[in-house]
DNA sequence: TTTACTGCAAATCTTTTGCATCAAC
DNA sequence: GTTGATGCAAAAGATTTGCAGTAAA
């Protein structure tokens, strides 16, 4: 990611290598806040808005991807690690990744029904997982 | 959904007539800012709180669906008009439903490979419609 | 040296909340 | 008459922006 900022033109500022560490760092999504307080630990003058204009110009570049966990959360997430669906617990939250592949076939059917060139990169999909439910079922 | 209300003992005022009024009335999925122009217009003095919480009620009451539009944007959906998917546009913004049954297939394997029960009732998928797609072709 | 980038503070936008008043029952 | 619902104003939370100063090239 670094080199390519660098081959587009764009400053390498130690900002901006700290935001683009901690995202490429986290094994899932992380949010704005998140990477705000991570890079604040390390160096604590760097300000929220720096963090938000570093996604702003990473999302531009297609560096990274923003994916939206729903209730108003957005994660970020590097495009280098692939594509793939989040299947989020609505109870406790667990998040199982999931290749890109478990779409296929409905993107083919929406493309052959509507012509519509569904964008199913990135989904995050609610729901409940096996120990939630499985809690459930003892109640 | 009037009647409803006023069985599960909530007061039917003539603000919560005129927000579910809206709601049912919008062909497809409608924002809470959206709601509340339509309703203001009619009576200026209501206030756009008294639609938040009146969404608030009818959510908890399970008689209005939340979709989740992606980039911030929520709209409502009467539960009444039954289950089903929004394709949209990122072009032009064009709406296109499609019934409950093309995630079905995905449902099952999510169930079967990971146990999770996933909740895919209302969605909405992004990406470029028929039209759209066409007239990029030809630039 | 140049000017893109940052920090700061303030603005914006959306949603929520406390409280006094009002109206549905 | 009760008390749940509303309007208002203010708060809260997330993101954006203007601007002067700073540092990457």
């Amino acid at each position: 990611m670094l080199d390519k900022l660098r081959e587009m033109g764009y400053r390498l500022t130690p900002q901006r290598q700290m935001v683009i560490k901690t995202i490429g760092d986290s094994d899932a999504h992380i949010s704005a806040e998140e990477i705000y307080e991570q890079v604040v630990a390390e160096c604590p003058r760097v300000n929220i808005s720096t963090v938000y204009r570093t996604l702003e110009l990473l999302k531009k570049l297609g560096l990274v991807y923003e994916i939206d966990l729903g209730e108003g959360r957005i994660g970020y997430h590097p495009e280098e690690k692939g594509h793939h669906h989040h299947l989020i617990c609505r109870d406790c939250g667990a998040v199982i990744d999931v290749g890109e592949s478990v779409l296929f076939s409905v993107q083919a059917t929406l493309l052959q029904a509507f012509n519509f060139q569904a964008d199913l990169r990135h989904l995050a999909i609610l729901g409940i997982c096996e120990k939630c439910s499985k809690n459930k079922g003892e109640l």
